[in-house]
DNA sequence: CCGGATCCTTGTCGATACTG
DNA sequence: CAGTATCGACAAGGATCCGG
């Protein structure tokens, strides 16, 4: 259950956490605005469901999210939302999406298309994390 | 040989090149000045030597480092250097160990130790990357 | 001794099928 | 819709071995 860290660096202990091949990418959903499972599995990346699950489970146990159970007889059946210790992962976002626009433009495409569904969010200042 | 990068997301895209378990931690000891293979295997997380071979040569397949042969008859048999894309990575730990420092030291013992041999650089203003 | 390379075991990832 | 179960593929970890 206790999540044993590498060693006592900072930036080691936080990699123990967010530092696998998925959680920073959901991280960086929910702040997109994604709430529900079935709306962070339509990203473009193509999460698998079990991975899915299991990183949010973990992000929950980490307290980066918290489960948002719905209101009643509501139809949509809450999703995940982050805390502001997962909201504070935006600066770390930020610069790792400035050092991919900076150094792998020219090894694909464009990044435009993801660009225009990011509003501000991620390449400009920092706001509230969610609205 | 080709990388080929889950999306066209800019963030994704640099996660499927440092994002793994151990890439940045590298990348880390590079930037506070470990050369040599030996040199980063001491490091307190204890690499072990197939990841750490693996991941260097990732990172100059990736252009995120060099190898420095040794200067003839020189003592010490030259090492790895970052490159200025892998420098470029130097705000992007900068973020993490913010976020360490700033949400993890209730559940481990202190950073101190840690940020004694890293002195400025990681934690303070980002000057030139290695000397 | 240093810088790796090579086994081999364990754990994690990932696709798909399936269930409440 | 929101996950869980299953199982093969692959990556991580540890030990050892080898060339200079």
């Amino acid at each position: 259950m206790d999540r044993p860290f590498r060693s006592d660096c900072p930036i080691a202990s936080a990699l123990d956490i967010v530092g696998d091949r998925w959680s920073l990418l959901v991280i960086r959903n929910l702040m997109l605005g994604a709430r529900s499972f079935r709306q962070m599995q339509a990203a473009p990346e193509r999460i698998a469901t079990n991975i899915l699950s299991d990183r949010l489970k973990r992000l929950v146990e980490a307290g980066l999210a918290v489960e948002q159970r719905a209101i009643a007889g509501s139809g949509s059946r809450g999703g995940y939302v982050l805390t502001p210790a997962g909201a504070d992962l935006l600066p770390v976002l930020q610069e790792i999406a400035k050092w991919g626009v900076a150094h792998l433009t020219d090894r694909r495409p464009i990044p435009e298309a993801f660009l225009a569904t990011t509003p501000a969010l991620l390449l400009n200042s920092a706001d509230k994390p969610l609205s």
